[in-house]
DNA sequence: ATGATGTGTAACCCTTAGGTTACTCAAATA
DNA sequence: TATTTGAGTAACCTAAGGGTTACACATCAT
């Protein structure tokens, strides 16, 4: 199986988000995680081993149970992706602002 | 076809990312678009499709030209569910500064 | 009017995604 | 030691994703 470590690919699926909100309440165990959704536990299993590759969680073992916590280098990556487009918008912005000096200058 | 809009499923596709990062240079047409990438046009069009009905693109048509560009709504979407995670970090990062003060204290 | 050009869409194919059940195994508990 | 409990994995199924080619159609150019 290939494994996909791209964070993107792991924010894509609702099912994952939500379990991403709610470790943003505190850490969780996996059978408390699939305690709190309608899919089986080998899925929420499947879905927390994409989210870990991906580096949004952390999974700390605890005898037999696992315990996950966000992790933020996932996030950063998407958030840094993302940033990238700012120029974009205030470059947009700055010829909005030009245009508007121009008309008051034809005035 | 069961549209899908969400914009964490258009930003799942390497490609479609691809295809933001060039519009965030220019606006392009399709086939200018799809000159810049190994797959078909048909290919790029679904892509383009996706990008618009996740808000991440505007078109404008211009005779039988679609120009494209990127839209605002659709990264403003992301951000602010990104966002949502920020007081998170705070609260470990005071958690931190806590330790830290304890520390301190019991020297 | 004719032909070239830009684009959308349908039909199809193969791969990936996401779910299930059944199984295994290690750790906790009686 | 025997049993329960938490969790990973394999095998399988169906649906969705992403690509292709072939076609339709409107717009521009001749």
């Amino acid at each position: 199986m290939r494994t996909n470590t791209d964070p993107f690919h792991a924010l894509a699926d609702p099912g994952r988000r939500a379990i991403l909100m709610m470790l943003s309440r505190d850490k969780q165990s996996i059978n408390t995680i699939a305690g709190n959704f309608d899919i089986s536990r080998p899925a929420i299993s499947k879905h927390v081993k994409i989210l870990h590759e991906a580096g949004l969680i952390l999974i700390k073992d605890s005898g037999r149970e696992r315990y996950c916590e966000l992790n933020l280098d996932g996030f950063e990556e998407v958030k840094k992706w993302l940033n990238f487009f700012d120029k974009f918008w205030k470059t947009k912005l700055q010829n909005l602002e030009d245009l508007l000096n121009q008309q008051y200058k034809s005035e």
